[in-house]
DNA sequence: GGCCAGGGGATTA
DNA sequence: TAATCCCATGGC
């Protein structure tokens, strides 16, 4: 372990790290100085900076990820998928997804690990991103194992002045958060949430990881909604389409649908196909962004 | 299938 | 100060 620890990946095309970072997917990434993010992955806290160059693509520095497990970074971040054919497929024919691309392209689907996201969504269920972003930081530094920092990632630019309360730990095994009771969690203020977390890192424990998407509406606290979140950033299935009240609102606006969850699935099916979980975060980005946007 | 409590906090009226 | 909303689920 150096203090230098750097990789650089080159040739990196259709990728916007602020964009990727702030589509709704995940939520221990924050801003940095001089357009970099520094997040935690694992327990291993990193920077990333995506310096552009002519012709398109760019290079992507990640300070503080080991020589050696540039694989691991390039799954992580889905370097070897096409996204610049996706959002052409997705925008071909269809004029409202192309303006949600426009909006949002470079977004990326992340590769999270599995139990980060179980554990991310049940806390994002009717909740806001600030304040799940504050759930998951209080439940780390109370539960969770030291972050790995072997280089320089200080959060030198978050609201101008560093923050010593965030990415200082990473998320608590099953194993830890099984041996707790809702009330041992009452600092973290997850209200009741809590008891869904637990019994579900109780049935992790006993039964082990979910492997199908099937498994996991069995997990108390996960219905429909978590449930496609999980399988889409944490399972890697890219055709699932969660449906929330921003899907629904962008949805309904822009496609003249009913506001209602089943028949947006069902056209999103139709339309996007596999897929789906691409458009979703385009629209996602595009509702959430709605009158501040610079791209369009 | 519809209704509503569950917690908490930010925003709006 | 009160009402409303937020990447819902579970129980009735």
């Amino acid at each position: 372990m150096s203090a230098m620890d750097k990789i650089t990946i080159e040739g990196v095309r259709d990728f916007d790290p602020a964009r990727t970072f702030c589509c709704g997917q995940c939520f221990r990434w924050y801003p940095s100085a001089g357009g970099a993010w520094t997040g935690l992955v694992g327990t291993r806290r990193v920077r990333v900076l995506f310096l552009p160059e002519k012709g398109g693509g760019g290079r992507l520095e990640i300070t503080g990820a080991e020589p050696g497990q540039e694989a691991f970074w390039r799954r992580y971040f889905d370097l070897d998928r096409d996204y610049g054919e996706i959002e052409r497929r997705l925008s071909d024919g269809d004029p409202v997804m192309e303006q949600a691309v426009r909006a949002g392209r470079g977004i990326r689907i992340l590769r999270q690990d599995l139990w980060e996201t179980i554990v991310s969504f049940l806390i994002s269920q009717n909740n806001n991103i600030p304040r799940i972003q504050g759930c998951i930081e209080r439940l780390c530094l109370e539960f969770g194992d030291p972050s790995d920092i072997s280089a320089n990632t200080d959060l030198s630019d978050r609201e101008g002045q560093s923050d010593g309360s965030i990415l200082q730990a990473a998320i608590p095994a099953p194993e830890v958060l099984a041996a707790l009771e809702p009330e041992d969690l009452s600092e973290v203020r997850l209200g009741y949430r809590a008891k869904y977390l637990i019994g579900t890192a109780r049935a992790v424990c006993r039964r082990g990881l979910p492997e199908s998407g099937d498994d996991l509406l069995a997990l108390p606290g996960v219905g429909p909604k978590v449930a496609d979140c999980i399988r889409l950033f944490g399972m890697g299935e890219v055709d699932r389409f969660p449906v929330d009240v921003w899907i629904r609102r962008v949805m309904s606006r822009m496609y003249g649908l009913p506001d209602r969850t089943d028949s947006i699935r069902d056209f999103a099916r139709e339309r996007f196909g596999d897929l789906g979980g691409f458009a979703q975060q385009y629209l996602f980005y595009w509702q959430r962004n709605a009158g501040k946007n610079t791209a369009d």
